[in-house]
Order: C-alpha cells, then structure tokens, then sequence
DNA sequence: TGAATTTGACCAAA
DNA sequence: TTTGGTCAAATTCA
C-alpha cells in the first residue's frame, strides 16, 4: 500500500499539471475557434487556474519543511494527501478523483467515498449469441464487489475491481451496465488504470498491461452472426470477432477535453472525437481476436511508463481521445479492459 | 477449503 | 435527503 500512497502524491500532482497543460492546450484550441464561446473560453481559464493551485498547494504542504514527505516518491507511507479543495472550485473531476483515490488508501476507512477516478465509457453492443462459454477477457481478472439498482435505470449496475487490487494495490475498477433502451447494449465504464502486473501476465503473455482505454470512446461489439439471445447471455458470450463502435463518451468530458494531445502522442492516428460533430463520432472498428492480441509494442512501452499519469490525469478529463485506442490495431494493451467478466453481473 | 459472488448496510457526494 | 459507490458478512461455486 505504501506504494499507492506515494504513487498517489506523485500522481495527484502529476495529474494537476498535466491537467493544467491539457486545459492550455484546451485553451489554445479554443481561442483559434471563432466559434467557440466566450463562456467555454473563460472556462477553461478558470479551470487552469484551480489546476495550478491545486498543485501549488500539494507542494506546499508535502513538501516543505516537513521535511520530508516529498510529494514523490519514495515512499512512505501514508503522507496524508491535500484535502482535495473545495468542490465548488469546479475542480477538475479529474484531478479529485485521484487524490481522493489515493486518499482513500490513506485513510482507508474512508474508502467509501465516492471516487471519480479517471474513467472512460464503452458501450459494447452485443448481438450474438457466441459462445456463451466463455466471459470476454480483456486479460485482466476482475472481481465482482458490488451491485447497485441505479435511478431511473431498469438493470442494476455492477461494480468489479480488479483482483489485484489489494495484492498489487490494482485501483482499476469498472462498472457494467446494460441500457435500458438497448438491452443489448451495456455500457463499461471503466476507471483507474490496471497497475498490476498479474492481470496481464496471467491472462496472457500478450496483454501487456493496458492502457486505459480511449476514454470517451463508446464501443460497440457487435456480433456478425444475429442472435437474439438474452443480453445476459450475450454478455458472457462476447465473441471474438466483433465490431466496435466508438462513439462521444461524456458530453460533459467531451466538451472539455475533445481532444487530448496527449494521447495523440502515442496513439497516432486516434480520430479525437471532436473531429466530428456532435455524433460524429462513431467508428467502427474491428476487434477481432487478433485485434486485440496485436500489439503496438512502441506504444506499449511508452505508454507503460506514462500510464498511470495518463490514467489519471487524462482519465479526468476523460479525455479519451487520448489513449486513443487503437482499437484497430489491435492491441490488446490498448484496449485491454475490454470484457464483461462476467458471469456475475447479470446472472443473478 | 479457498475463492468468487451476492446482498444489505454504510457512508460520502451531490 | 437522495443516490451512487464500497464494504463485508453470508452464501455459492469449483
């Protein structure tokens, strides 16, 4: 755990710069857009601004004469983490989630709180009726330890966490949730970044520890052959060959962050979602086994060490663009958490 | 018998 | 006060 606490500062504060940098960037984008809003622009300002002083204020008290809890590294453990600030700042959810989440480890009795981890959104479409045997693997082992009946929903939501979590103090978590509109369609939402080593290397020597998937970009698997087989079948079943379908994930993200250049840095040729309008964005990818099995080890690497920052700074902003997924390409590593594991989730 | 899931309760955010 | 997210005891599964 110490790890997660020492990673948690280090994180927090990597998360608000790089947050600052996005907002910037954001910014910069905005202003070159005579349409866009006066409103947004001064928005981002602002956001900007709450960024560098969340930073600010999490050097000054990790680091200063105190002596020593440097905000980075090494850990110790538990340096209590800033109090997030005051949520009325709009403070970037992103930047809260991970403070929070590391503060939670911190004072893990307080782990209940509500976390607003990075998270990214894929709304996986299943139309076949595939072998039901067998759960998607994304390549990670997730643990069910939760359902809740959401308003206004008609299918519970079900929480998993990955299996690690305690043992390699693994946050990623994520949600499963089937549309009340489409039932063949659930929506995973996933949050945190797998950190654990296990996952992948148990599940397959392949999957490399993924990145946390494109965030904002809504999947679609889709199962050539038709079926009308119950969603909850559909769910276990998840076939290999599969047609994604990436959509805007958060409006709200979306809005701030359309596009992130950060993911752009590793995943080439991601189409952002604000390349398109406002629907524009689908896409279809394929995501056949080999899809995912690929594997862009340049990007691998590189994104192995950037991933937790990513994980948590992009996440926040949800900017999902930016880990781009390369769906296409087919790495599992980028699009790793791509499964229902599940069993649990609608069969009860 | 150990691991995973279920489910009601708790707690913090909104 | 409501709702979502997590915990943890009980239960089920392998």
């Amino acid at each position: 755990m110490e790890n997660c606490n020492m990673h948690g500062e280090k994180m927090s504060l990597i998360n608000e710069l790089a947050q600052g940098r996005e907002l910037a960037r954001q910014l910069q984008i905005h202003l070159n857009v005579p349409s866009s809003s006066h409103g947004t622009r001064e928005s981002l300002v602002q956001k900007i601004i709450v960024s560098y002083e969340k930073a600010l204020s999490m050097l000054n008290s990790s680091s200063p004469a105190s002596g020593g809890e440097q905000q980075l590294p090494t850990g110790h453990a538990a340096i209590r983490m800033i109090e997030s600030p005051p949520p009325s700042l709009n403070g970037s959810p992103h930047s809260e989630d991970s403070d929070r989440e590391f503060k939670d480890q911190d004072n893990k009795e307080s782990s209940r709180k509500r976390k607003t981890l990075p998270r990214w959104t894929q709304q996986i479409r299943v139309t076949s009726g595939i072998g039901l045997e067998g759960p998607l693997d994304d390549g990670f082992s997730w643990r069910k330890y939760g359902q809740k009946d959401i308003l206004g929903a008609k299918y519970p939501r079900g929480y998993y966490r990955c299996t690690y979590r305690n043992a390699q103090c693994c946050l990623a978590t994520k949600q499963v949730q089937r549309s009340d509109e489409d039932p063949t369609v659930f929506e995973i939402t996933y949050r945190g970044r797998h950190t654990c080593t296990q996952a992948s290397t148990s599940t397959t020597s392949a999957h490399p520890p993924p990145p946390p998937p494109p965030p904002q970009n809504s999947m679609d698997i889709v199962d050539p052959q038709q079926n009308q087989q119950q969603p909850q079948d559909l769910l276990l079943a998840i076939p290999q060959g599969l047609t994604v379908v990436t959509e805007g994930l958060d409006a709200g993200d979306q809005e701030l962050f359309p596009y992130n250049p950060l993911n752009h840095n590793y995943v080439g040729n991601f189409s952002p979602p604000f390349m398109g309008p406002a629907t524009s964005g689908t896409q279809y990818f394929s995501a056949s086994e080999q899809g995912f099995g690929g594997g862009s080890q340049g990007f691998q690497g590189v994104e192995c060490e950037i991933s937790e920052i990513l994980s948590s700074s992009t996440s926040a902003t949800n900017s999902p663009a930016a880990l781009g997924f390369p769906f296409g390409q087919a790495d599992q590593n980028l699009y790793p958490n791509f499964s229902f594991d599940g069993p649990g989730f609608f069969s009860s």
